[in-house]
DNA sequence: TCTGCAATTAGACTAAGTCTAAACTTGTAA
DNA sequence: TTACAAGTTTAGACTTAGTCTAATTGCAGA
């Protein structure tokens, strides 16, 4: 089992890894569940022993969306979630509890569209939305 | 050419066709441009002889996603926006203007996904993104 | 050590959306 | 025709997510 290491990753992508932007990197690496800046305000103020603002939060999401460390996700009005799984992959929306889980790229099939040919497309995202059990 | 009437609609949809909720209503079955609630309140609140509030923009999007006469897009963080069609769709998303553009469910090859049982779809959305020329 | 720039901070500010309590509208019954 | 009730609209207070600012802190290089 390999362990990925936030500030190694930080220096590799080009962002001085301070003790915030580390801390930030390694909740985010740790979890699954696509936290909204809230969130992780939240989680690594009181766990962890550096100070945190809320400007913080945001600077260093910002820089991490940048520097392609995480990305954002939108799956619901009003806020952003992140996520550190910047690999292809979708997400599945459970419409009960709002809860995002991911879905990788190769088990779905590849998205073809006829369009118009003034449209340039880049790609694409799915959103599944039902329950997940259990 | 058949030209749709809104108070009908509403009607049809069971939702009381007041004044308000009808030009709202006229202004988004006049649109392909998906508005946000304050491009609709701009919109209307001028070109129109009703007066309209900003809680009542709000009430009425609400009320007319309940009753299927429209339907809710997020293609952005931070802001909602609004769309008379609500056929099976989904949309592209001009990553330079932020247009939002309809795709019909038609012309993309249907997505399937090879699940953990555990996930229960009920549909699923796509947002192309990329550029639209002209 | 000094210096300068990047990063962080608290809190003011903005923008999108919600809530509340009062006023208005409409239908129905006395 | 008036009275009432229910539903709708209203202005503006309020909340929440996110941005901005100006001051402070941290740190790498000279
Ligand atoms: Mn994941
Ligand atoms: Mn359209
Ligand atoms: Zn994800
Ligand atoms: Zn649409």
């Amino acid at each position: 089992m390999h362990e990925i290491n936030a500030e190694e990753l930080l220096l590799k992508k080009g962002v001085k890894p301070t003790p915030q932007r580390v801390v930030i990197t390694q909740y985010l690496l740790s979890t699954h569940s696509h936290p909204t800046a809230d969130e992780i305000l939240d989680e690594v103020k009181n766990a962890l022993p550096v100070s945190l603002s809320r400007a913080t939060v945001y600077n260093t999401l910002k820089t991490l969306v940048e520097a392609g460390v995480i990305q954002e996700v939108v799956t619901e009005p009003g806020r952003s979630r992140y996520d550190a799984n910047v690999s292809d992959h979708h997400h599945f929306v459970d419409t009960e509890t709002g809860a995002v889980f991911d879905i990788p790229a190769e088990v779905i099939t590849p998205v073809r569209a006829t369009l118009d040919e003034r449209f340039k497309v880049d790609g694409y995202k799915v959103v599944f939305f039902g329950r997940r059990q259990d």
